[in-house]
DNA sequence: CGGTATCCTCAGTGATACTG
DNA sequence: CAGTATCACTGAGGATACCG
């Protein structure tokens, strides 16, 4: 192993429960708080804050807050972000194709 | 979200704490038991035989049985695994060239 | 060599309530 | 609206010991 260093770090993103959620839901452009809270399932509002702390903490997306009342709190991807996005697409590619296959695989191992 | 339910799914894998690392390590070819738990840092034994039955489980790898004294198992990508060990290199890409501006980011961050 | 079996810990997560 | 604070729980994962 000689770059398992990187691999690792980037599992502490990739690998998070939330995150490349998170990251995905931000391709087309900035959401606030809310539409995130909505857009994605079964996140708790206190994991979306947290996740959303550690990705901006990464570089991944910016935190943009406008002072008004009611608060409006936009996220949006930066440059990097946008390019972790590009490098995950073919494991999302990969996913819609082959997790049928996998399904099965389990049913089949199960069955035995 | 309309296919977020195989990009959890993929997550289940994916964001597995040592299965990426087990996959990346197999990439040339077949590998024992032991061998696997020496180029895997860290990784201890139970870990290692839980997560290979996982794999082998999901189809991604296959596990084979010579019975001799002493025991040789070995473990090897099925197709499905190659195509997954590709569909993860992008990232693996990403990873060696950004981990660094990710180290910066956070170093950026917490000096604030 | 390649595992299983146990026990144990603690980090990740959810639930709930409160707030600028 | 967009959080923070607190508590409680679960299960992923480590340590250790034993086995065919």
């Amino acid at each position: 192993m000689q770059d398992p260093c990187q691999a690792r770090e980037v599992l502490g993103i990739v690998g998070d429960k939330w995150a490349l959620l998170i990251v995905r839901m931000l391709k087309d452009g900035p959401l606030r708080f809310t539409e995130l809270k909505r857009a994605i399932d079964g996140i708790s509002q206190r994991m979306l804050t947290v996740t959303l702390r550690d990705l901006e903490r990464d570089g991944i997306l910016t935190r943009t807050v406008r002072n008004v009342m009611p608060p409006h709190v936009s996220y949006e991807l930066t440059a990097m972000g946008r390019s972790l996005r590009e490098a995950t697409a073919p494991l999302l590619e990969w996913s819609i194709t082959h997790v049928p296959h996998i399904d099965a695989a389990r049913t089949a191992y199960d069955n035995r």
